[in-house]
DNA sequence: TGTACATCAGTGAACGCGCGTTCACTGATGTAC
DNA sequence: TGTACATCAGTGAACGCGCGTTCACTGATGTAC
């Protein structure tokens, strides 16, 4: 779709170029286009599963053809595992910054924590939102790297909410006990995962039974 | 396979029969293909999932070849809906069953579900166990009709379970309000499914961790 | 009750399709001198 | 700094495979008389 104005060897090869479309590409390319791919299977996975998402499509999603995908990639399997990673570590980042944004005041972190975890944005848009949530049947299933990555992911989310739980029973005057915080922590968030994927799983026939889950959770959970 | 003992004309037509393996089936004998094919396909989406389960192999679990799975089902999206609707059906039983087995004590029916559900033994064998659980990503992601049949069943524990909460108010001489059941019916529930999603998610890579998801669930829920 | 025949459950080959993965090729990037 | 060349990211066709679904066929079941 280009038009030859100049019949010189260089236009033959702008035109070359152009035609068959033959992105070449510096190491920071190369480096920011795995992000992309990387992104679009967290998407990806998250919505229709590691099983309903085929690598076409990904490489699509991410502006290039199917091919390339091993020059980033061993294999999907691989990919999954990658993706468990970043997914836990974006996800740890962002329940930091919840932390950070009330200092030194531990009870209303996990309330906002519970809060932002418990609402219909995080259930209507899986694909950005918690990893543990959206990935905890494909990570059972998809082999023993995948499951240990899982791992991993949900021990840091036990341990940083066990924190929190210390810090908050130290703010109210009482000492908790780790083994105790880390009960507390464990059971919360068991809590919230299972309330949000019933949540969605409701969501497109049954609205207000889907909210219905969520608020009663909320209450439950900051009630304590 | 079948030796010839005699040439009669009635010999012959039962060697085709052996050797084709061709079994005629009586209405009776329908019924019963039907419920294994839908007892396969139960198994099989809740170990492996909707996506991972073929219906070739299902239909060879079932003892049949694949060919014949439409004179039972219109699709594999129909079969999907049915599977949700008898697992519901079963696991409702299953509960009616643990009520039943501790009558005038609603309390211990709870403990004694709290149990049940989170015990390493449901874990391990999820093909046989919730529906709620083990197929919560997959209804949400196979259409409205099998959203519609999960929302069904989900309604039907929350309601049951909040029978066993008022009741247990009862016993203990306080009266539970109607919503206020309900809310701790549909957190527990939501609670449960949460643990045992997590604890099997890990319970291949992290047995004592996965332990540790189910313990300190049911502690916290039965100190209640 | 016995006979003639339509129904229809199960078979197994075939359909088109999309899957994950491999590969020969191209030519810009990055390196060695 | 300039030149010669190896590397290697992306392309797009191709691989074998299993998927969900369709179909012609068979012959026992079940029905109509």
């Amino acid at each position: 779709m280009v038009t030859v104005i100049d019949g010189g060897l260089d236009c033959v090869r702008v035109l070359a170029w152009e035609v068959v479309d033959v992105p070449r590409v510096t190491r920071e390319q190369k480096q920011r286009n795995r992000e992309r791919i990387l992104a679009a299977a967290g998407e990806g996975f998250r919505l229709r599963g590691i099983d309903g998402t085929g690598i076409e499509g990904l490489m699509k999603s991410a502006g290039m053809t199917h091919g390339g995908f091993y020059n980033h990639f061993a294999s999907k399997s691989d990919l999954a595992v990658e993706v468990l990673h970043q997914g836990f570590v974006d996800s740890l980042a962002v329940l930091d910054a919840v932390r950070a944004a009330r200092p030194g005041s531990a009870r209303a972190a996990l309330h906002s924590m519970v809060d932002q975890y418990l609402d219909a944005e995080h259930r209507d848009h899986p694909e950005v939102g918690c990893p543990s949530a959206a990935l905890v049947s494909d990570a059972g299933r998809h082999g023993a790297a995948a499951q240990a990555e899982y791992r991993r992911g949900l021990d840091g989310y036990f341990s940083a909410i066990a924190e929190m739980v210390i810090e908050c029973g130290r703010e109210s005057g009482t000492e908790i006990a780790p083994a105790e915080a880390r009960e507390q922590a464990v059971a919360l968030f068991s809590q919230m995962v299972g309330a949000l994927l019933l949540s969605r799983a409701i969501a497109g026939v049954a609205p207000d039974l889907s909210d219905e889950v969520l608020a009663a959770n909320r209450n439950r959970l900051k009630d304590r």
